[in-house]
DNA sequence: CGCGAGCTTGACGTTGTTCAACTAGAGTGG
DNA sequence: CCACTCTAGTTGAACAACGTCAAGCTCGCG
């Protein structure tokens, strides 16, 4: 981990921070912290003391629940212009959530207050910051309907079509067989047989790491019915 | 399902609404309808047309996702002074859930426009609509903590802590054994076995619909280590 | 060339759902 | 006031799904 001083205005061009006057966005960059993070790095620990309000400009991430020494649920992937943990701030003062970075990536670390202060003085700032959490409060009531009732087959096929869209180019490079079965919320094991067993169906094809979905239809229907 | 038109400011004293002005309230009372809705009505229904935001000023709602055509999942209780969808209204036009009422209750339906031009306009009062989101961001991670990786016990003793906490007199009254269960995200028989063994061990009392804990220290470790 | 992490495979046991049957109580009509 | 029915609750047995274990494999890297 490495520490970047300069306070350029990295923030002045996402949707955001678009709704900011130039004085409050120097503000804001005023009480920012730049940071580097190399693949493999925590960003946030679930449980830690979080008094920043942690922003990613560059990289990927992934966000994820610890809800045992050794088991981690995924809950979704963070790209650069998006908030990595948000609403982890605000009722107390602990991270709920942990993210590692998946490739390099740099960050911003904002100063809860200072976010807080503009939330209160720009309507607008704030109804932005509204509508964007509800954005994730629909993914987090998806990924419940996920679990609660879809099998294996199904909850891998919801996996693998997120990850597909998320819009990262080539996210499996990027992620192992392990993180992809703590997103599908399965085994490995489960998660490597599961994979196979959509490759001899002709679902996709699997080269090493990387994941081609040659059935999109077929995916969905098995996603969609669990 | 009764419509009551007087446009009482039956918001006035309620926390978020306590960030309004005199005129602001006057303004979103003149967009509010106020219904009665008996035990068992449908509030919401997941994927309906949402236009409007819902607020219960009395009574007691369950709000759970329809997952299949009979599979449902609860996701949390409201009583009176919250809103029962306020998300759900705002990236897109759908209901994300569903919400019954089950006890008699009275709601108000606030327009979804007045809501966003409050919003825009009053950081105060989004601000508080943001740290009220962020509570409810939380409760969802939870769930799917619970969901991912506690096994029934866990799960059961996870849900009787939560609906005995949530401050509602005689709450397990107004409860059947499927509504636990689909709380607890369990069958049904799978519910009555594990409460009656919870029973035996002397955990808690069953006394027809009433649960008592006796051992509450017991049931925080079952529910903590799933 | 050898080591280790990640990956793959099959066998096995546990968990929890489903099914089917039965009971109790509440509401209904004769 | 008593059958009758319908729903909610209860119980046990059988089965399927899935995680765990154990073993072997592969590939990249020192």
């Amino acid at each position: 981990m490495n520490t970047d001083n300069n306070s350029s205005p990295c923030l002045g061009y996402l949707s955001c921070f678009n709704a900011l006057s130039k004085q409050e966005l120097d503000f804001i960059n005023s009480k920012t912290r730049h940071l580097f993070f190399k693949k493999g790095e925590t960003i946030c620990k679930q449980g830690a003391y979080a008094p920043y309000i942690v922003f990613l400009t560059r990289g990927l991430v992934k966000v994820y629940l610890e809800v045992d020494r050794d088991k981690h649920i995924s809950t979704h992937l963070t790209k650069s212009g998006d908030f990595i943990s948000f609403s982890s701030v605000f009722n107390e003062d602990a991270y709920k959530i942990s993210a590692t970075a998946l490739n390099d990536s740099d960050v911003c670390m904002i100063d809860r207050e200072a976010v807080i202060k503009l939330l209160k003085e720009n309507g607008d700032f704030s109804y932005r910051i509204v509508s964007r959490n509800c954005l994730i409060e629909n993914r987090l009531l998806s990924i419940i309907g996920n679990l609660s009732h879809k099998q294996m087959a199904g909850k891998l096929a919801t996996t693998i079509i997120y990850l597909n869209d998320f819009g990262y180019d080539n996210i499996f490079g990027s992620l192992t067989r392990k993180e992809i079965a703590e997103f599908a919320n399965i085994s490995i094991e489960s998660t490597v047989k599961l994979l196979k067993d959509f490759e001899n169906r002709g679902i996709l094809s699997l080269e090493g790491k990387n994941i081609t979905i040659n059935n999109r239809e077929i995916l969905q229907k098995i996603s969609d019915k669990g």
